[in-house]
DNA sequence: TTGCGTGCAAACTGTTTGCACGCGT
DNA sequence: ACGCGTGCAAACAGTTTGCACGCAA
């Protein structure tokens, strides 16, 4: 098995505890508040070790940053087309590759990616014009150069 | 409407005479074969630009690069989950999103995207233990440091 | 002539990795 | 005692952008 350490253990705690489909960086801002010292590059490492032993779950959606899910159990999300937040779709993907899959490609078709796009609970309410990317850029303020 | 410069019609040529959907770093090679003092950041800004206008398609896959479709009408693409490359399913989308609407969710669905993945031609027929990862680094050498 | 589009380089974001050290087992 | 895992910083990949200039309309 893998070494339970206190970092790792912190780490995945944070990531259950969370709602939501948080960002590595995301995460180490609330790992941070608990392990001061802890470094963005242990939460990466961490996070890849514990989803290689199936802990727990990498998303792989399309859009800028990975997301982690706490549940490793397959299942759909849903992404915020405003500001990129990703919720979880209550769906049985199984029998789903079957269903659709495709009758003619030279490639031997072996598994389906399915990802919801659409508004999140806080952007579908907002008026059109409010700012966006809340979520996207919440801990990191962009930086011009001169 | 937009101007049509030399760059931009040399870039949409390629991409329409490629078999695939290149990476823009792929396009970018391509076309500098024809218009050698072209920037990598003209090719990632006019592939934008005619993304925008709807004469080609972004493609909002998982994984690593951004790829480029010539074809702007939507469809399905396959990735090969050994060298990244990107094939097409001839599959009609239409309706899709009504079939497979979630019937709970938080979120307000507006679309959905689906993508599948696979061998592609070359590499299902390719014994398991062979380097792979060829397509999707074939113009740059990794550099290590030190 | 005017201002959009270019080439260039540098900045930026997100992620990975070499290294030395220190802690868990 | 050993070596895995850490913190740190630098490197990396992919993409974007400020700037000055030049070309298309």
């Amino acid at each position: 098995m893998f070494r339970m350490t206190l970092q790792r253990q912190v780490i995945l705690d944070e990531l259950r505890r969370v709602c939501g489909h948080p960002t590595a960086d995301q995460l180490y801002d609330r790992v941070r508040q608990r392990l001061p010292r802890i470094s963005l590059g242990t939460v990466y490492r961490n996070l890849e070790i514990l989803a290689g032993q199936g802990v727990i779950q990498r998303l792989e959606l399309a859009g800028g940053q990975r997301r982690f899910d706490a549940c490793a159990e397959r299942h759909f999300h849903v992404r915020c087309s405003v500001c990129g937040s990703v919720g979880d779709i209550l769906l049985d993907p199984r029998g789903l590759l079957n269903e659709m899959l495709p009758d003619s490609s030279e490639f031997q078709i072996t598994d389906i990616h399915v990802e919801f796009m659409g508004l999140c609970p806080e952007c579908k309410d907002r008026p059109t014009a409010v700012a966006p990317t809340a979520e996207r850029h919440s801990t990191k303020l962009r930086r011009k150069h001169s």
